[in-house]
DNA sequence: AAATGACAAGATAACGTTATCCGAGGTTAA
DNA sequence: TTAACCTCGGATAACGTTATCTTGTCATTT
């Protein structure tokens, strides 16, 4: 964890004064043209980031609003923040929030975040080989939450995906159901790889053969479901069950199952992933592996505190901790309409 | 916007050095109880608070850590957080969130926030009358948004209820319903009054007479919402129609409907509010009145850094600004079983 | 009783910026 | 040609804290 460059070091290195440094960044008065070069080839070769907190305290004004919300939470990812803002606030720290959807606009916050000397972050990251986030990895800690798309390198709190999906995958031969269907993203983040991994893991287990066929990846989105499940729905040797991965597809599953005009559970069980509001209040009430939304960020904020405050014996702890995920049943899942005698 | 008291004002007052003050308040070394008691008082009297910049600048931490989400965002509010963070975004703010569904929560963020030298807040009020709030408004510029307890003495982004509902008794009275029902949150916070207000409102102008018992009004929750439906669907002349205010009560109100074996849009047509996924999801689909969430939120942004950035000609935009909903008809409403002949 | 140490209060420096002040050099005008 | 100005670079001060250094007082020891 190196000492970040400042404006004095900039100015050594370009032989200038450290206002003229300032002047040049700020573009605030005439300056050299000669001077301008040597400072911005300077800047860029120490890799000069402002500090906002001096900047902030020198011009009296942080360029920070605050958002106070008394609103409700109800998306996994809201749940999520707010155990973190509480992790957070339980030990004395702020939370500063950023959405970054895209590598683009996760890198914008990654430098935001840095300029205003976050003390460590919390990320659910978007993608893999974000620079400006593994160049904060270097200078401060980093918590992945919920999903990672690296090997494990930083602490994570994630889900344990392949119990869920196992127990999923029981609860469903339990029933009796032998053709099983999984349905999941086609991007190669953990939470996907992890939980088809456990699917098809579960299902050996059980001793059942696996049909390729039978494993549908498709885009994250709800549109991805509905494509997922037509495909998967109209083979000449039907599934009796579907287990979906994640709860924007499972929306589109749910739409092409209506379509197809089948019914939940009579025709085929469907077990999906997050216990969202639409999952109780729909007809029927659907069967899903529910994430600890609120432990898991808890956890996450909690761990990173602990890893900022003693950054000394850092190697002390766990680097991936895993929370269960809970199977609550309701009545999407049934036994399948005929029971085929048992074969093994 | 009054200069806060800082260190050295403090020490003055108490006739001791800066340093002593700074001892006293981190209790980080033994200072005589006379000195200290003097300290004290006068930190009362002064109404001081610590400088987080300063300290964070000297300490070299922050105290602040950055949440970097890439996950799907739905709900109202997760999503009107979104257009502030963009809105803050585009013009070079960072965002700190807190959330506070209590009055203290609420006062723990204020001050927080206030410590962290913010240069503005937008809020979702969770009541009236928090102190610390106050405060902090007379000294940094705060917006509203969402919802207000006061008499809009600050500048606000709600919400145009009033057209809203009257949106949605238009379009029930335009399928010939005539006995309508509202169900409404009974606190009294700027939705609900007027929602109700523009209830009534319309229906008077529709010439229809009201029934007092027709308007009921229960606690903010689905229990609330359950309630409500129960009182109301179970009196003598029944509403072929039901307006839901809130989109937690709403649920309760589907709930409470189903329980009771009645259909929609056969026995009931009903409209709720907020254009969430369980909404579209469930049989049938409802109409609702949806909000523009990420508008509001950006809006709310946009108008607190413009607030911010001339804090000399305050008073030249309106404080108040109305978005307008948008009435979203699925097929939960439809015209009541035997239209009655038009009286008026 | 003088010397040593413990303690606490104030003075001073430092965190990393930006704003203000000062002076050297060049340009313009009378 | 010299006085007045303008321009731009560097030195210095300031933002509000906390850490370090200095000094003075009082208690303890021999």
């Amino acid at each position: 964890m190196s000492r970040t460059p400042k404006l004095s070091d900039v100015a050594q290195h370009a032989g200038v004064s450290v206002p003229t440094v300032s002047r040049v960044l700020r573009e605030v008065r005439n300056v050299d043209p000669e001077l301008k070069d040597r400072v911005l080839l300077s800047v860029k070769a120490l890799g000069y980031q402002p500090n906002r907190l001096a900047k902030s305290l020198r011009e009296q004004r942080t360029g920070i609003i605050g958002y106070l919300s008394a609103g409700d939470i109800a998306t996994f990812h809201h749940i999520l923040a707010q155990g973190i803002q509480n992790a957070a606030l339980d030990h004395g720290y702020a939370v500063v929030t950023g959405h970054g959807s895209t590598l683009e606009r996760e890198m914008m916050y990654a430098k935001i975040f840095s300029g205003y000397q976050v003390d460590g972050l919390v990320v659910i990251p978007s993608s893999t080989g974000d620079p400006y986030l593994e160049e904060l990895a270097q200078q401060i800690p980093v918590v992945e939450v919920d999903r990672t798309f690296g090997a494990y390198s930083r602490h994570s709190v994630l889900l344990d995906n392949r119990s869920a999906v196992a127990g999923a995958v029981d609860h469903l031969v339990a029933l009796g159901h032998r053709q099983i269907g999984l349905i999941y993203g086609n991007i190669p983040v953990s939470t996907e790889v992890e939980r088809k991994e456990g699917f098809v893991d579960r299902m050996q287990h059980h001793g059942f053969p696996l049909r390729p066929e039978h494993l549908i990846s498709d885009g994250f989105s709800e549109e991805g479901g509905v494509r997922a499940a037509h495909q998967l729905l109209q083979l000449g040797e039907p599934v009796t069950a579907v287990v979906v991965t994640t709860n924007e597809m499972l929306a589109g599953v749910v739409r092409a199952i209506r379509s197809l005009g089948l019914s939940i559970p009579r025709d085929l069980s469907l077990i999906g992933m997050d216990d969202t509001r639409w999952v109780q209040m729909m007809e029927p009430p659907l069967t899903v592996m529910a994430q600890p939304a609120y432990e898991m960020g808890y956890e996450a904020g909690r761990l990173l505190i602990r890893s900022i405050q003693d950054q000394d014996h850092e190697e002390a702890f766990p680097r991936v901790r895993r929370l269960p995920a809970q199977l609550i049943i309701r009545q999407s899942t049934a036994p399948p309409r005929e029971v085929p005698s048992m074969s093994t």
